[in-house]
DNA sequence: ATCGCACTGTGAACCACTTCACAATGCACA
DNA sequence: TGTGCATTGTGAAGTGGTTCACAGTGCGAT
């Protein structure tokens, strides 16, 4: 069991590896790593410490071995399997993003309460009805759970997901949504990300130098 | 100058306290904001302390005075005024969900290369080229920055940004930016997050309980 | 063969944020 | 008027995550 945070800097990680992979870079030092994903290089000597990927002072990192590394603490072994509920504007967002980009991250199936999206094959993958969440999600094996739908239909949907035998939530709608001990929830608050830029950005130089 | 997180949770009581404004409620306890927002009463009182919201024992917190409190320190005198570059998938779903929803928070103005795209009017707002994007997101006095464009151009927008006088980014393409000292910039890689949910949903109950 | 050097791995210090715990408050009810 | 009680406001302690700082390593230059 690793950190919360290290477990996502391990996945940029991930991701810088394996475009020098592509470009046949062999290994990669600590600060090259940090400079690319804007964190600092004694950050990601332990977050790599921690995942137990070791390199040498001299060559640094073995580009693919921390790609392998990372795959073994990160993925499922027959890759993750993610469901969408809620094919508005950013679930649709979503599903054009993630439909067959990733190897290791599938999203296996769409739903959505409207009649007239139901049915329809959107962005590559057939929405479906609430009805068949349950049942299909269970014979998938769905680990993770993304909801888009509005604030008053997430708890219902999570309600949904849990008897599915999901234990992942990741919840874009601005509710807080009750899960039972074990059930991993994480909130994105999109309008509250923006609200505390326009903060900082206001306050950044003023006040305590 | 509040901290970060006290700052991201005091839009969600406004948003709670707004809500219940609406139904006609006049106080409310911390016990019952944090069962809302997912926080403890602890938490919450803190956050209203540090705020400088005040309450009583008997009554709690009234809500109106949150409400009037929140804006005094979130908003800009004008508003917050929001500017997005990449009208793509994720771009539309932004534009889609904030042009026209909250009076202290303005999308004015929309920004993409693609000239299939310039010109349009996508959700209700025109699509400008990046060449007006400068003069127009200096003469609008554009405070925060939606980035929202492929990862090999998050720089070169972010740069644009910056000459226009911008100190505040939300980035969503999965690249560092690199920004002088004084920008504040919060970035949000989604697929990190998902992968994230998945490891966490995979391990909750096992190792170490 | 030896030296200098840039880098790794990691204990320890540090920092930011959260939670605990409790004195102070003021309404409800007798 | 007095007693009980749920709640606020806040020092102090606790927690988790980050950064410092340096001993240990092995390559490349001399
Ligand atoms: N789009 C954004 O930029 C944005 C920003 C911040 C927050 N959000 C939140 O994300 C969520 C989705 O936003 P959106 O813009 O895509 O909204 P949307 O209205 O475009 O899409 C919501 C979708 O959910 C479906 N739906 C409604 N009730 C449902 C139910 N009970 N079961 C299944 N499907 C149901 C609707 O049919 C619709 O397709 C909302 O909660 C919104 O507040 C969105
Ligand atoms: N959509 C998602 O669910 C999702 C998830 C994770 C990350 N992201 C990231 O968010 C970003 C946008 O994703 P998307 O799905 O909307 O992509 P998209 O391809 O649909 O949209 C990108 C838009 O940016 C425009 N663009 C390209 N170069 C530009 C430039 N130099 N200046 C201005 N505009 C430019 C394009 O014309 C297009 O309209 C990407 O970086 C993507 O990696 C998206």
């Amino acid at each position: 069991m690793v950190a919360h945070r290290t477990i996502e800097r391990l996945s940029v990680y991930r991701r810088i590896g394996t475009l020098m992979h592509g470009k046949g870079t062999m290994h990669v030092f600590s600060h090259e790593l940090a400079a690319r994903s804007g964190s600092t290089a004694a950050q990601v000597r332990r977050d790599l410490m921690l995942a137990g990927i070791t390199g040498s002072p001299a060559k640094g990192y073995l580009v693919s071995a921390l790609i392998a590394r990372v795959n073994a603490v990160l993925d499922h072994p027959e890759g993750l399997q993610v469901a969408l509920i809620g094919v508005g504007n950013l679930g649709r967002a979503f599903l054009a993003y993630f439909l067959g980009r990733k190897a290791n991250l599938n999203i296996v199936a769409a739903f959505d309460a409207d009649p007239a999206k139901v049915g329809r094959v959107i962005q590559g993958c057939r929405c479906l009805p609430m009805q068949d969440l349950v049942p299909t999600c269970r014979s998938l094996g769905v680990h993770v759970g993304l909801v888009t739908v509005p604030a008053d239909q997430a708890q219902a949907v999570t309600d949904a997901l849990l008897e599915a035998g999901v234990r992942g939530i990741l919840n874009f709608a601005p509710a807080k949504i009750r899960v039972p001990e074990g059930v991993f929830v994480e909130h994105v608050d999109i309008t509250a990300l923006v609200e505390k830029v326009g903060y900082f950005a206001a306050r950044q130089n003023k006040e305590t130098p």
